[in-house]
DNA sequence: TTGCTTATTCGCATGATTTGCAGATTAGGT
DNA sequence: ACCTAATCTGCAAATCATGCGAATAAGCAA
C-alpha cells in the first residue's frame, strides 16, 4: 500500500474526500505487517478515535481494495485479513498462535503441475501452515501472543 | 475418502450407528470431485431423501472430517468445500465459472522460501486462479456451467 | 418381536462476519 | 458562510456455521 500522503493525493485527485476516519485508517494500515481483520483495525482505530463506526472501517477497507491499494487474504474460512503488502508474496500461518508471516518464494514458476481441466493460472497463492519459532520454543512460553487463529 | 462400505464398517466398529442419512451422504461424497459445499450436498441429498436436515448434513460432514475421512478447503472466504480426495494435492479455481480442479504438484519441496519468523511448515497448500479451458473457449458458450464462484 | 438404551436427527436459536440501506453529518468548493 | 455531494453511522439483514433440547430411531438383549 502506498503512504498515507500518497493515498490522500489519490483520493483528492479522484474527487473523494479526506476524512479523519480515512486518514486514521491509512496510517494504521501503512506498513502494517500483522494482516489484521476489520474487527482488529476497528478496535485499534476506536482507541484513537472513539465513536468511529465498524461500518466505516469495512467501507474504507473495501474502497482501498477496489482501488488496488490493499490486498485481502483469508485462511481456512476465517475473517478476511487485510494486507498492505502488494508485492508478490505468500504467507505462512502459525497454527499455534495464528501469526501470519509474509513469505517470498523463488522459482515458483518452476513447479510442474498436472491437472485435467487445463486451467491456465493467472495467479498462484501458497499458504504454509506450521509452528513459528516463538511457539516452537519450549521455554519462555509466558509472553506468547494469544491465539488469533483464523476460526 | 474410503468407500461407503468401508465407512459403514468403521462407523460400526466405533459404536456409531448406520443411519440412512449417513449412508446417503457416504455415497454422495464417494469419488465426488466437485468439491461441493454443505448446501450443495444438502440440495442433492434432499432430492433423494426429502426431509433430510441441513443440520444433519453439516453434522455428518464434520464427523467425517474429524475422523480424517474427508478434507475441507475454502477459497477466498467462501463457504467450506468438502473434498473426499485425501491424497496430497492442490487446487485450481476457475474465476469464470467457479469450477475447482485437483492439481498434483511435483517438486514443490524444491521451492526455496524466505521468511523472517522461521515457521517450519508442516503442510503447504497451493491455489491457482485462472480461466478453465471451457470458459476460455470463445465459441460454444451456451452450455457453460453457471458461476458457482466462492463469494 | 418387543422393549430398552443411547446415538442421531431435526428445527430453531444463536453466533460470526459482512453488506444494504437511509438519515444525519461533514468535507471542500463557491 | 453556504451548498451539495460524499461520507459516516447505526441498524437491519444475508450468509455460513454451530449449540441445544426434544423427538426419533438404530442396534442390542430378552
Amino acid at each position: 500500500m502506498r503512504s498515507p500522503e500518497q493515498l490522500v493525493e489519490r483520493f483528492r485527485s479522484e474527487g473523494l474526500k479526506i476524512t479523519p476516519q480515512r486518514q486514521l485508517l491509512f496510517s494504521l494500515l501503512h506498513e502494517n505487517a500483522e494482516h489484521p481483520t476489520a474487527e482488529a483495525l476497528y478496535t485499534t482505530a476506536s482507541a484513537q478515535m472513539p465513536g468511529i463506526s465498524l461500518r466505516t472501517v469495512y467501507q474504507t477497507l473495501t474502497d482501498l481494495t477496489e482501488m488496488g491499494e490493499l490486498g485481502q487474504v483469508t485462511f481456512d474460512g476465517g475473517a478476511v485479513r487485510f494486507d498492505p503488502n502488494l508485492t508478490d508474496h505468500h504467507h505462512a500461518v502459525c497454527d499455534e498462535c495464528g501469526a501470519i508471516a509474509d513469505v517470498s518464494i523463488d522459482h515458483l514458476d518452476a513447479v510442474s503441475i498436472s491437472e485435467p481441466n487445463h486451467i491456465s493460472p493467472s495467479s498462484t497463492s501458497v499458504v504454509f501452515h506450521g509452528t513459528c519459532a516463538r511457539c516452537a520454543t519450549p521455554t519462555n512460553n509466558l509472553d506468547k501472543p494469544t491465539n488469533n487463529q483464523t476460526k
